[in-house]
DNA sequence: CACTTATATTAGCAGATGATTATATTAGCA
DNA sequence: TGCTAATATAATCATCTGCTAATATAAGTG
């Protein structure tokens, strides 16, 4: 179900009919603000979803953290999963954009996408902020 | 397994030997970056998971757009899930940190907080950079 | 009070997820 | 060429997730 196309909701008095505003993307007349489209949604929440996840996590930590790109085979040691999970975990990433890779010899390495490191500093800047 | 406290992964060259440097928050001598504790860690994949979800990605979409804090009654029909799905995807929310609730009389008005905020920006701020 | 409305909680289940093991691929090297 | 190392893919499976339906709670209203 597809609707965040809104100027302003009409809250404070709960209303029970149907509002039936704008939704599903054709922006008609009230609609002036900003609407996401399916596969903005879609995609955010993909990568949203994939670094959820533990092992993507930390994964992603260590990468974004490291001055260079890292090689799979640093990875694996710090995952404490199978080299195939690191592996699959590491395709995620890449699939949600939040890593590029770069292939050497028989090496991949990766590295953070800027969406990637922006995601992780607003991280560490809003944690502990609001439940102090 | 916690990791994630490094000054500087030595990678670029791929030793594959037992790479058992300064680990587990127990901050050492070569661990002078940032390094986050396992309940940072817990609480950042806590806080994406929840947002990894469509449901719940949408509701704090609602939440967050609007003008002033939203009622639970308003979002229902715009989720296209129930009002049981729509009251545990805001319960997760709020465990999570990102959005706060207010109650008044029978409703309960929901608002993102700035965690929440300044996630949904940068998401919206480097939507479509690097994959274009 | 009985009744309704708004939201939360519980139980149950289909389907998704994240790991493992086994196997495949790709690249360097003897 | 065969061997080994680095990574990817496939098959499998136990666990987790996210929904619905049913029920509970809380707060108005007649």
């Amino acid at each position: 179900m597809i609707i965040l196309a809104y100027t302003e909701m009409s809250n404070q008095a709960p209303k029970t009919g149907t509002d039936d505003g704008a939704r599903d993307g054709t922006a008609g007349c009230c609609t002036t603000e900003h609407a996401l489209r399916e596969d903005e949604i879609a995609a955010d929440v993909e990568t949203l979803s994939a670094l959820g996840n533990d092992t993507r996590y930390e994964a992603l930590r260590l990468i974004a953290g490291a001055e260079d790109d890292v090689c799979v085979c640093e990875l694996e040691p710090s995952l404490g999963v199978s080299q195939s999970a690191v592996s699959q975990a590491l395709s995620r990433l890449f699939g949600a954009g939040l890593v590029e890779r770069r292939k050497e010899g028989r090496w991949r390495y990766y590295s953070a996408t800027p969406r990637a490191e922006r995601l992780l500093d607003v991280l560490d800047e809003t944690r502990g902020v609001g439940d102090d």
